[in-house]
DNA sequence: TCAAACTTTCAGTTTTTTCTAAAACTTTAA
DNA sequence: TTAAAGTTTTAGAAAAAACTGAAAGTTTGA
């Protein structure tokens, strides 16, 4: 009897729905994202200030985003400085408040099109501004090798321009309906 | 008179085409590959490997890759081994020679599926484990609260599976002529 | 104009990541 | 079986990135 009971036990185990506290869920989503943004290249406390203020309908302020997290005033401050540069909160004034307080984007697409933006900027401006350059340029050396080497900036090239393009579509792409179609009609 | 020729001069320098030596130019591309490797999340000296075996028709060996970009014995093996796991070069054997020669794979659309399925590896299955984690709990907290949190989570999760869905398009998508075409097609 | 409320800056510390150098290990062929 | 050729591991150094805390700066309203 024992032994069923045992049984049953870790059968509840497998189905368990977990129920926690709201705070709780909040911190380790926070967490998590801090870490994943570690993985994309995007310092932790700023990932982690994005995500407590995405998982807050309201904006918060400087004072209560330091508590919540336990980061330093200028930390603070400075991620969300950034957060706004990328376009992914905004300043909020208070009626009758003095202080400012600090709202996520909440559209999903429009903080994935923001990101996307972003990471661009980041990541294919400086490969293309190379390019560029090279493409420019004649190089002396064997002829094979310049041949090959040539042909590298060229497949380089080509690449990235369709790469842009791509980009540029997901960005104009912020219509969640017409991007379920696209994906349904490529498949 | 002057003037003319002055403007001649400043337009010469417009469409100058720089020449200089391969090596150079490939010193270039490698140190600017690594630097655009960082903001990559990759290892700078990772990135630089990786453009100097691009750069090159033939294999190298690790004495090689030491002595052209000034790395240390370890760092050029474990930054091997690493592109190996991703793909992105394999080891080769010459025929009479013992050591192992190490060559890039030299078609753009083959490495960038490779780099698309490690970033997808590490940026999107993380943040998929943590939804399926908070899809299957129940928040207790303010009405209100726990419903825009759950907005949320769904929100994400839609969002990621349509990510998910795109890159695997992607991938799929190797073939050049084709991509050109569904660029074009989606304009 | 003053002080309280709030925001921004930045020099220096801490943490994290990357890299080196040397030793240990493995493989090959004489 | 031995030593030369080659590969891998790793403890700690170096470099880079992120963060803190405190001071300086700004704005507001009494």
């Amino acid at each position: 009897m024992l032994k069923f009971l045992e049984i049953i036990e870790s059968l509840k185990y497998l189905v368990y729905i977990y129920t926690m506290k709201l705070k709780d869920a909040q911190m380790e989503f926070i967490q998590t994202w801090g870490s994943i943004g570690t993985a994309w290249g995007i310092p932790r406390s700023m990932a982690q200030i994005h995500a407590l203020l995405l998982s807050n309908k309201e904006g918060l302020d400087t004072e209560t985003v330091m508590e919540e997290i336990k980061l330093s005033r200028g930390n603070v401050n400075i991620n969300l400085r950034e957060l706004i540069n990328w376009g992914l909160i905004s300043k909020q004034n208070k009626l009758g408040e003095r202080k400012e307080f600090f709202r996520a984007e909440h559209d999903i697409w429009t903080v994935a099109k923001k990101i996307i933006q972003e990471r661009k900027k980041r990541e294919f401006v400086p490969i293309q501004n190379l390019l560029v350059e090279l493409k420019n340029s004649k190089f002396e050396g064997p002829k094979e090798d310049v041949a090959h080497f040539n042909a590298l900036i060229k497949d380089l090239d080509v690449f990235l321009s369709q790469m842009d393009q791509l980009s540029e579509l997901l960005v104009k792409m912020s219509d969640n309906r017409f991007f379920g179609q696209f994906i349904k009609f490529l498949k």
